[in-house]
RNA sequence: GCCGAAGUGGCGGAACGGUAUACGCGGCGGUCUCAAAAACCGCUGGGGGUAAACCCUGUGUGGGUUCGAAUCCCACCUUCGGCACCA
């Protein structure tokens, strides 16, 4: 009779059968137990899951097995970013409506999440495009209006003219500023829209102390928000009593000052233009408005400018410097308006050059001459030219002078942020209306509460047009006042789909409930997310938002809590087999059903692990995935294969031995689980493995040792290839299931090495490898060396300076 | 331009300042077979030497620190990612 072989196609749909017939990964709350509440990103709805969605997943999943072996009760939940543009333009295309569209993604998305064998709490599932879903995202639009953290404004903001919609600054990408989904460039427009007063929390944003995050989200982050310490103080203007306030980080330069300028857009640039030069600055301001409508493609723009005909006044020293306005200086920064200091500073810098301005020094470098400096000087030195304050370091002029204007009440400290407010309107059909109303009589009134939630009619026309689709549907467009039940008009925009995802691991804590978005009790026990994984695209998106979020609902009286999640770890990309990113146009998409089929959902997720590092990312293989396939039919001989009869029994050493290699790997696996190292986890299973093959061979087959080894791959496989550990776990006696098994511990004795090679260098180079016992004295080890040969060789005729000893590591002789 | 990360065999990648290249892929040789595939066993950085012993050399480049450097320091080169008139 033939021995069953490996045959994954086999076990893995019935071990998935009988894991959700069992219920065996659904958590419940259990104050015996410590929590413990893994997540990762939750996938959007695109269509087929493919390798990436794996990559992400497959190795979360394995730790968060991990995580429940060690004990914990593991919350692993699983849902679906159901709402945005790609949905809806996908079933534009296809001429399907965007709901049908995406419940059927969903659908297949789920059949190919179940095959990856995940220990998944389908019950905890959530969908944002739900109305039982998105009725509390309107419910936490109206708590942040009502604590004035939501606003509706006109303000110029990025318009993407492809997906026919305004878009978050933080979703603006790249050098040419295009559409973080479709890469078109964007444009601005000025528009009403609302925003939520996410820069109310730049500071506390800034502050990570309470998180442990990858460096790389945290610079990006701060940059993202980029505070700069500085001050604020009024320009005079000649002949008017107008004053125009400008944002400094610098000024212990404001002596430098020969010129101002206005960003174009300023609302005093028509005030203050003079007639004769009215025709030249409209022209500019007309060029100005269109550059920033058309591409923006050039990076060496020439900083142009004209004249506005006025002059400013600096208030340190009453000197008249002419007034331009330049494109360079931006209406959404600081107060739109600059003093202009072409010695130390760059741009300011090339801008007097071009319009033949002065260009004083006020800060001296170490050893200047006196002489005009060649580029802008933007480091501290010793101010000079700077009237009262010569002399001064340049960091106490700083102080100085801001002190000088504050009392003088010209001037005040201020901190900017490069951070904006977030833009949440879309005027898409697809996604979570906003829930306000515009009454003629009473302005802008919420939706009540008890009215939530504000669905999306199915019947709208949901073509892009520029203008919500919800505009045109008069059944939702017309409505009456809560207020004065007068005629009414509905907002038509929906929500940026972050706002649907800056919350959804808060739902997944109470599924289904109705009083409100979370069940206070059983939020309180899995609070907050203990670790995240994802992909660092979000870092300055959901990350951010999600974060944002969390500290406005704090404030609300929502959570008792300041971070959503504590720990993130971000894994790389998987690339396709040329070592390029994956897309359809290069012909290089892997997909993940195919070697499901034939190799196993095992295989696939394990193979994902072993590539490299998690975070690193990494080229596909597909003849790579073999050699993990091959790991698991001998894993599965070792455990299973019936062994030769011996006549001797296995010595001492032997056993010894077998339990070294055993109780090393648990440490081994441990560690590198603990630290998401899975490919050198795997590589540690891989040896183990190879080392049983071959002892197979051997009289310590029949051994308790063996058993113990046996047992032992089998559990530290659990996590990485659960379908194969269940299934050799089954057949080698164990008690269902696998997966409930306690985490095994490693001894230290045991996994002690008796001997160790101790490397015997002559002048730091190797010259021979010597076996000794584990803790041999530097004198033994020092005559074994001299007495090598191999060593001699080197010595010979010269004279040993010194000997540096590292106890079963190396020994170094050094001569001369 | 600024900030960050990374450069190791033919390839993916391992290496608390202490045996460079673990593990896997590929390649070469062998066992089995009529043959092939699969599986199994052995070898596999480069150069010299006799495929032994042994010697030299080698972790992007050039310096430095150290008994000893892929690892630490300095400079540079390259690649990738982020930001980019942010005053």
């Amino acid at each position: 009779m033939k021995r069953q072989k490996y045959n994954p196609s086999v076990i893995e749909p019935k071990w998935q059968e009988k894991w959700e017939a069992d219920r065996l990964y659904h958590a419940e709350e259990d104050a015996g137990r410590p929590k413990f509440y893994f997540l990762t990103m939750l996938p959007y709805t695109s269509g087929d899951l493919h390798i990436g969605h794996w990559y992400a997943m497959a190795p979360s999943d394995a730790k968060a097995r991990y995580l429940r072996m060690k004990g914990y009760n593991v919350m692993f939940p699983v849902g679906f970013d159901a709402f945005g543009l790609p949905a809806e333009n996908a079933a534009i295309n296809h001429g399907i409506h965007p709901h049908k569209w995406t419940m059927a993604n969903i659908e297949r998305m789920r059949g190919q999440l179940r095959s990856m064998g995940a220990m998944w709490d389908w019950e905890r599932e959530a969908v944002t495009a739900d109305p039982d879903y998105y009725k509390w995202s309107q419910w936490f639009f109206l708590k942040f209006y009502q604590h004035d953290l939501a606003y509706r404004s006109m303000a110029p903001v990025d318009w993407c003219p492809n997906c026919n919609t305004t878009l978050a600054r933080e979703q603006v990408w790249g050098e040419d500023r295009h559409c973080e989904r479709c890469g078109t460039p964007v444009i601005k427009k000025d528009l009403e829209q609302w925003f939520f007063r996410i820069t109310k929390y730049a500071d506390e944003l800034l502050d990570f102390g309470k998180i442990d995050w990858p460096e790389r989200v945290v610079t990006m982050q701060t940059n993202w928000i980029g505070r700069s310490e500085g001050v604020t103080f009024d320009l005079g203007i000649k002949g008017s009593p107008k004053r125009i306030p400008v944002f400094t980080t610098r000024p212990d330069t404001v002596f430098g000052m020969t010129f101002a300028v206005l960003a174009p857009e300023h609302p005093l640039v028509a005030e203050l233009t003079t007639d004769e030069h009215r025709a030249a600055v409209e022209d500019y301001r007309q060029r100005a408005r269109r550059l920033s409508e058309i591409e923006r493609l050039s990076t060496e723009r020439e900083r142009e400018g004209v004249f506005i005909g006025s002059y400013a006044i600096n208030p340190m020293n009453e000197e008249q410097v002419p007034l331009y306005i330049a494109d360079y200086v931006l209406m959404t920064y600081g107060t739109g308006a600059i003093m202009g200091v072409p010695g130390h500073d760059e741009r300011d810098f090339d801008f007097a050059e071009r319009n033949g301005l002065p260009i004083p020094v006020v800060i001296a470098p170490a050893g200047w001459d006196g002489q005009p400096l060649e580029a802008a000087y933007l480091d501290e030195g010793t101010m000079v030219n700077s009237g009262r304050f010569d002399g001064l370091p340049s960091s106490e002029g700083w102080e100085a002078i801001t002190d000088d204007m504050e009392t003088r009440g010209v001037g005040h400290r201020e901190v900017q942020y490069r951070l904006h407010d977030w833009l949440i309107s879309r005027q898409r059909y697809w996604g979570a209306p906003i829930p306000m109303i515009y009454c003629g009589q009473c302005g802008i009134v919420p939706v009540p509460e008890d009215q939530l939630p504000v669905l999306l009619p199915e019947d709208a026309e949901f073509r892009p047009t520029g203008e919500s689709p919800l505009k045109y549907h008069e059944g939702f467009l017309h409505t009456t006042c809560p207020q004065c039940d007068g005629p009414a008009r509905r907002e038509t925009d929906t929500m940026d789909t972050f706002m649907c995802s800056s919350w959804y691991h808060m739902r997944y804590t109470s599924p289904g409930y109705d009083k409100g978005p979370i069940d206070p009790a059983r939020y309180q026990y899995w609070r907050p997310v203990d670790q995240y994984t994802g992909g660092i695209e979000h870092a300055t998106m959901h990350l951010l938002y999600t974060r944002f979020f969390t500290k406005a609902c704090r404030d609300i009286g929502i959570l008792d809590h300041d971070e959503p999640m504590l720990r993130l770890f971000n894994q790389g990309i998987i690339l396709g087999e040329d070592n390029e990113k994956m897309s359809k146009s290069r012909g290089n998409v892997v997909n993940p059903d195919d070697f499901v089929q034939s190799m196993g959902a095992d295989t696939t997720r394990a193979y994902l692990m072993f590539i490299g590092p998690w975070d690193a990312g990494g080229p596909w293989s597909s003849r790579g995935i073999e050699g993990v396939y091959r790991f698991f039919q001998r894993a599965w001989d070792v455990a299973l294969a019936k062994p030769k009869s011996f006549a001797e029994q296995a010595s001492a050493n032997e056993v010894a031995a077998l339990r070294r290699i055993t109780h090393k790997t648990i440490r081994k696996v441990t560690d590198d689980m603990e630290a998401f190292r899975f490919n050198t986890m795997i590589a540690a299973l891989m040896e183990f493995n190879n080392y049983l093959v071959k002892a197979r061979q051997t009289p310590v087959v029949h051994t308790d040792a063996w058993r113990e080894a046996v047992r032992t791959l089998i559990l530290l496989l659990a996590p990485t290839a659960p379908h194969l550990a269940e299934e050799l776990w089954q057949r080698i006696g164990g008690t269902y299931s696998v997966h409930t098994q306690p985490w095994p511990e490693w001894d230290e004795d045991a996994a002690a090495d008796e001997m160790v090679t101790l490397v015997v260098q002559v002048n730091g180079k190797v010259r021979d490898r010597l076996p000794v016992a584990v803790g041999t004295s530097e004198e033994e080890a020092r005559d074994l060396a001299l007495g090598s040969s191999k060593v001699q060789r080197h010595t010979a005729k010269k004279n040993v300076v010194k000997v540096i000893y590292v106890p079963d590591e190396v020994i170094n002789i050094v001569v001369k």
